[in-house]
DNA sequence: TGTACATATGAACAGATGTAAATATGTTCA
DNA sequence: TGAACATATTTACATCTGTTCATATGTACA
């Protein structure tokens, strides 16, 4: 068991570190999480698809606003679409993004209980 | 079985939705894992306590920008701190941001997978 | 007490972001 | 084809965000 210098510790932790590239995508990906106009979409078609006038309406917001939005959460890949005439529907792509929202969800529950205390 | 109006099914998802402050509150926490240093942070710490210092050393970045990072993160109780001295170390909070670090790579993953198809 | 060291904070600035308004695209159906 | 409808896109703008630089706070130890 020989010691680490500092050096050595911190060359190993940078080796361990996922690769700048994947850790950008990570933010990206997140950062389409962390608006409040996004994070009600998700929800509101969390329990199947909504079309886009649909989801204006819910949300009570412009349909311009609304299409913004779900272009960016298309592109980022967590929501996808699927048409039907004139009509297109929009659901979650997969099921990672309910699993995220769910353990956010459950991590603020978590602290509100600690803050109880 | 009776059919539902327009008008109701939008009152029934409105009224499925988290209340507005919840889902400002979630938009929140996402939005602080959406920024690269922070993820990177987080990341570091993820296999164990690092002090200030030595985060600045491993992601070469100013010892300011690193503090007013950690103290973001520290906010949205994603990180928690122990002083030893004249030395702060920070962690990772509770599980669920290592388990949000953890979904949020397996979904680029995925998707990755599905574009080389 | 005073010096050295580790971390935190405040101000300022460049760059990014969300929305509304107007307009364009694409689809259906007469 | 053309009118009507659903959705997408462009532009413009106000607001927010991350970093740097300078400085303050807090701790240890002589």
């Amino acid at each position: 068991m020989t010691e680490l210098t500092d050096k050595e510790k911190m060359t190993r932790i940078r080796n361990v570190l996922p690769p700048d590239e994947e850790l950008y995508d990570l933010a990206e990906v997140f950062k389409v999480f962390g608006d409040q106009t996004r994070v009600k979409i998700m929800y509101s078609i969390l329990r199947g698809e909504l079309c886009v006038a649909e989801i204006s309406d819910v949300l009570e917001m412009t349909q311009s606003a609304i299409s913004h939005q779900l272009r960016i959460l298309k592109n980022a890949k967590l929501v996808k679409s699927r048409r039907d005439g004139k009509v297109i529907y929009y659901s979650l792509d997969d099921d990672h993004v309910a699993q995220i929202l769910r353990i956010g969800t459950e991590h603020l529950e978590e602290q509100n209980e600690k803050g109880e205390e």
